[in-house]
DNA sequence: GCATGTGAATGTGTTCACAGCA
DNA sequence: TGCTGTGAACACATTCACATGC
């Protein structure tokens, strides 16, 4: 609910830039570093959108809301498209994040090279557990959760990310909260309530398999039993042996 | 564009149930199955919406679609719709996946608890590195990715996990599609062209964090400079601060 | 000539508000 | 009475198709 709050709530403050439109951006500015780094100048819009997945009328409509720069005849030019987005999303600036929860997960996490590719720095690894604190990590060494303040307040983080077990999460979040991070990251399957101001994006691993499970069984039963199709007709009669 | 395909696909596939009520029915469960944990009978949309953090209306629309079983002036029997979502996600039975690319990220998704707690079994797990093939992981031996065909002979494997570096992915991903994968959960940075019959799903770590950095600059603007909000041409003029 | 940028049309998803039933 | 299930209204997103301008 907190969920819908804040999305309503980003929204409002958006510049007017779609939720959707966002959610892509950062596609199109890597299939544009993409072309960048194989010398391409100039891209059309056919062709950025065969790069990235998606079709053409979308992907100009996307760049429009940035007020994008286009020349009719020609194309985007890539170094001013990169620029722009770039602007746009607000990666101009390294964001620092602090990772909380350097399990199985967070092990991972700390290693991931598309973080600091991307533009953002990693200022912390954060864990709870005292037999963790002290180790070191790519370089990092693991500190308390209760060194958070002080974490934020040598670099100022504004991003959190969480990788701890489910039950520990919104402690952590409550915490990073607390601390004024705005924007948080989170791993742990759980639904997390925040303040409006801060906006949570959760990633779900065994969610996505779900869901793909979905399709797949959707599949399955097509190929079994086709005549299936038929009787689609309008609400439900369906396969189900029921309990 | 084969992704645009495939979402189209799948959705006359359905049973006619929306693509955003199937990504939610995942939540809904994980928020069942506390409830039943904590021994809780019978649940309101109201009381389950909160838990899950939809409100209640898409909670009732989405389980309409499912022909939910609730009871009018009570609310839904949480055995009963643990069973009717199970069921409709396919959960019913242990889904074999196939893990490719052991490294950084993929040691972690190995040891990842909620494959399993979620009826997915992981069957195997790949790697192009002959250093890696070999390599003992939870309880399971890395094979080469070149006995991907013997794998899924072995065991019927239907969905892929796609864990290796960009460069890589399409290449796994062809011959998961080649031995009859029909759908893959994608950890690449990239984007994968498979034929219309196939589901893939992306999960990409540094594309939250650049949505994420997106909502934090507006916020950072908006602190900052709060008469930003006046130039900003025609609708918005909303919320400057609490309601 | 050709590709962008955009109104208009369509399709999907969300929310409201209440009829209908235990 | 109280909560589900759903038509109708609304909001958002995608796609079409073409006028616009380099």
């Amino acid at each position: 609910m907190s969920d819908e709050r804040a999305a309503a709530n980003a929204r409002t403050r958006n510049r007017g830039i779609p939720d959707a439109t966002v959610a892509r951006l950062p596609i199109y500015l890597r299939a544009l570093h993409t072309l960048a780094d194989a010398g391409q100048r100039t891209v059309s819009s056919e062709e950025l959108a065969t790069v990235a997945g998606v079709n053409s009328a979308k992907l100009r409509k996307d760049l429009s809301h940035l007020g994008s720069y286009g020349t009719r005849g020609v194309g985007y030019d890539v170094a001013v498209l990169v620029d722009t987005i770039s602007q746009a999303l607000g990666l101009t600036q390294r964001w620092a994040v602090a990772l909380v929860g350097v399990g199985n997960l967070g092990h991972a996490l700390a290693g991931y090279a598309g973080f600091a590719s991307r533009g953002f720095r990693i200022a912390a690894l954060l864990d709870a557990d005292p037999d963790r604190v002290g180790e070191r990590l790519h370089g990092m060494v693991v500190r308390h959760i209760d060194e958070l303040p002080a974490v934020v307040a040598e670099g100022s983080v504004s991003i959190g990310v969480i990788a701890t077990p489910a039950n520990a999460a919104q402690d952590v979040c409550d915490r990073l909260v607390a601390v004024g991070v705005t924007s948080i990251l989170n791993f742990a399957p759980c639904v997390l309530s925040v303040p409006d101001n801060v906006d949570v994006r959760k990633v779900d691993l065994s969610i996505e398999l779900q869901i793909l499970s979905f399709h797949e069984s959707r599949k399955a039963a097509l190929t079994s039993l086709p005549s299936a199709l038929s009787d689609d007709g309008e609400d439900e009669y369906d396969e189900a042996v029921g309990p």
